[in-house]
Formats: C-alpha cells, structure tokens, sequence
DNA sequence: TCATCTAGTTAACAATTAGATAATAATGCC
DNA sequence: GGCATTATTATCTAATTGTTAACTAGATGA
C-alpha cells in the first residue's frame, strides 16, 4: 500500500515546486511544461489571462510564469491584479516577451516582475533562470549541531559521530537520523517522517522506510532507534 | 515623507542597519523600501545623485542602493565621490543595472561596487542579495590567508602551497578551493558553490563544477576534497 | 490457535549522482 | 590575429544511493 499525503503542508525538503505557466500558444506550454518537470518541478499551465489568475488563486503556485501577449488580460495586467493581493507578494513572477521594447518595458517600469525571458524561448535558458531564481532566493539556514550522550550529529558537516569515531550516512538516511534526533524520545509517525524526509509529493512504499531505519541502525553500530509498533520511531539512547 | 533617526540610537540587538537607496523611479523606492523595512532594516531614500550623495553624507549609512541611471549624478559617479572619501571605504554599495552593459562595465571597471542587481528589481531577489551581502561582510574572511595543515591558500598572492610546493590554479579552481577551505569541514551545498563562485546570474552546466573540482584535486595532488553525494562538496584533510 | 497485521531482512532493481574524458567555447596575451 | 590558457559542455561510465518485492518473524487479539 501507498501513501499520499497532503500537499498543503509545506514541507522545505523536495524541491518540488509548483509552477504555474500561462501563454496563449499550446506548443509553448507543452515545450516548456516537459522542460520543468523534468527539473522535477510541479507544472501547471494557463491558455489566457484570465485562467492565469484563477488557477493562481487556486493553486497559490510558488512561481508564475506569464506570457505578456495573452488573450483576456495581458501579462502585465495579470501581474498587477495579483501583487495587488497580500498573498501573491511573495510568488514569483517571470515575463516572457516577445519584443525587445517589451523587456525594456519590464526592466524601466516596476511591474513587480521577478525576472523576464525573451522569446523565442530556449528550454535550456529558461529551466536555468528559473532554477536561479529559485536559488537566489532560497535562504538556507544550516541546521543546528545535535549532540546527545556520545553522539553528535553535524548537519553543516554532514556527519555523524559516535563517542569520535565518524560514520558515513547517506543523505537519506541522515535526514531521517536528524529528524528523530531532533526530538530525543517523541516518536515520529510515519507519516511525518515520510512528509519530512521525504517530501509531501513524493509517494514511496511502505518498507522504504524501514530499510533506511535499517541501514541507519547497521551503520550506527548501537540500537539508538527505537520502534514503536503500529505508531512509528524514537531515537533514543 | 522620510524619517531622520539619530544614528547612535542604535537598536540593541544590532539587526538594524541604514540603508540608503536612490533611484528616479518613485515605484521603485516604494516597492524597495516596503520589503527591505519588512526585513528589519531602517530605509531611506533619494530621488536623484546629488540627494543621495547630500543623504549619504548625513546619515553614514551601512548600505547604499544605487541607481545608474538618475537625474543630476548617476550612480557610478555618486559612487566614486563617496569612495574617495575615508568615512566611504568600507560603506557598502549595490547598484542597479538596466541594461547588461551596464552590468557588464560595473563588472569590468572598478566602480567600487559590492554587488550589482538587475533590473527588474525582484523585492525578493535584492533583500536576498542585501542580507547575504551583510552576512558576506560579517563573516570578514575576505582575503586572509588560510592555512590547514600543510596547505596554504594566500589570496592575496593567488597562491596554493603543499608542504612548500607551490601549485598553481586557475581562477575559478582557486575561488572554488577557498571557498571550500574557507570553512573546513563544513559541506558545501553545489548551489552555494555556484552563487559563490560563479555568482547569482550565471548560468552554468551541473557538470560544471565537477570539472573545476576534478582539476582542483588533480592539481592538489592530494584528496583533500570529499564528495558527499546528493549534497556536495567540503575540504578536509 | 490461527488469522492478521506490522515491521525486519535481504537481495534485486532502478534511479540518481558524480567521475572521466574529450570536445568546444571563451578569454587573455603576446 | 594567432596561440595558449581557461572555462564550459557533452557524453559516457562507474559508483552510490534509493526503492521495491518477496519473504520471515513476532505480536496481537478474536
């Protein structure tokens, strides 16, 4: 059996991200569609302004990319409905213009752009830009160190250490380690651990988990994770 | 409306720094303004060089956001008045670029610029590039020399010495081993690497780095270099 | 006791990631 | 402008890591 899990509870492991892709011509959603979800992003698509910004509302997308030449409403003027909103003034915008003086346009004047792409678009530049942007933006706090008896656990370091000697994890199983380290003793459910570790899209079978558990306890050398039948995990030594 | 703030009223947790922004633009100043307040920074504004530079004078601030292109004085000029006073050597300054020349040219003359940002201003974007320049600062490990074990990494002489051999890298081989070594021990993320080393606008291949790596290790002749897969990069002996 | 459920174990496999290398592009230097 | 160095990309390969399937061992409760 499967779990799905909800999307709604934002969760910054994963990179996947919600776009959402609005443009008039269908082989431009579709190019640019199988591009970015290639990258592993979530893509969601728009024939008009207007359909731009319901399924903004509805999805509260982490980015938009917006042709400016659209039927309905212009980029621009869905651009600016949406900055108008407390909730779109953190979403990312992107424009795609065809014309020279319509890139000038965005750069001289504030439309709350984030970023523009001139046509003809190539896939390439456009993944990376967005990819930029995401990174520009992404304000990564390292973790905190964790040190419990004689083990520590570095996440600026990536390493485990047990009373000096270093173990080697995997991310996975670090990130599963952290997580229950983090709170000594409170047990994770699997659930959390699937939203935390693995992120809310991401579907995985069932003894996934367990075998990580495994690989961190075989690895660890000493039995610091502890099963709680039918419920989850603890760490705990 | 601008409020005038005795600079010595410094808030005690020392998160509020001055910044001083000008442009022509009104939109801009408001917009800019809104996010970098939002951030917890005390934010005043000019309208064209002369005001900035009369506003720079008076108020000594930590940052300074300037324009290229403005009535009166552009950017660059207000930029070079300040620097060859003392109380400016260490201010910091950002400038925004309409166009890419002009990106370019701050790039390649010396400007005195800290950072650049392209317009169209990102809110999200240039707060991001202003706490990570702040934090760039604060670190204050630009330039020093680095010496872990045998290994000594001199900046100012663009040097690498093993043991008394010297080694000789090329310039992103040497930015990417001091960034590495900067903090030993500690991994590197690759999108950390990339927007330390390769900046936040370049576009470059995931293979890319490998490469630099690669060689750096090849040129070293020593491993001290550790992958750690899906996450990155650290320096270690 | 047995049916059922949960988790542990193992190995196979799939997917991801980085290394190696060569080719191409860009840059800088006489 | 031509040459040398450096930077980036493309492609293939090797290795690691992640996931699944199939089976087993306990536990639990009717």
């Amino acid at each position: 059996m499967n779990l799905t899990l909800c999307k709604h509870c934002d969760n910054m492991e994963g990179k996947s991200k919600q776009i959402l892709i609005a443009d008039d011509e269908p082989d431009i959603l579709e190019i640019v569609s199988y591009n970015l979800e290639k990258e592993g992003y979530m893509v969601f698509t728009a024939k008009d302004g207007n359909e731009a910004l319901e399924k903004a509302r509805q999805l509260n997308p982490d980015l938009i990319i917006l042709d400016i030449m659209m039927p309905k409403k212009t980029g621009v003027e869905v651009c600016k409905i949406l900055r108008a909103q407390p909730a779109f003034q953190e979403t990312l915008i992107i424009f795609l213009t065809a014309m020279s003086d319509e890139a000038s346009q965005i750069k001289g004047l504030e439309t709350g752009a984030d970023d523009y792409v001139n046509k003809p678009i190539s896939p390439k530049v456009l993944t990376s830009r967005v990819n930029a942007l995401f990174r520009r933006v992404s304000n990564k706090e390292t973790g905190k160190l964790i040190t419990i008896g004689d083990v520590t656990i570095d996440p600026v370091k990536f390493l485990v250490t047990i009373n000096g000697t270093e173990v080697t994890l995997a991310k996975k199983e670090f990130e599963l380690l952290y997580l229950l380290a983090s709170r000594p003793g409170r047990v994770f459910l699997r659930n959390e651990i699937l939203s935390q570790v693995w992120g809310n899209e991401v579907i995985v079978g069932d003894r996934t988990i367990d075998v990580h558990i495994r690989k961190v306890r075989q690895k660890m050398g000493m039995d610091c994770i502890t099963t709680v039948k039918g419920v989850g995990y603890k760490f705990e030594i």
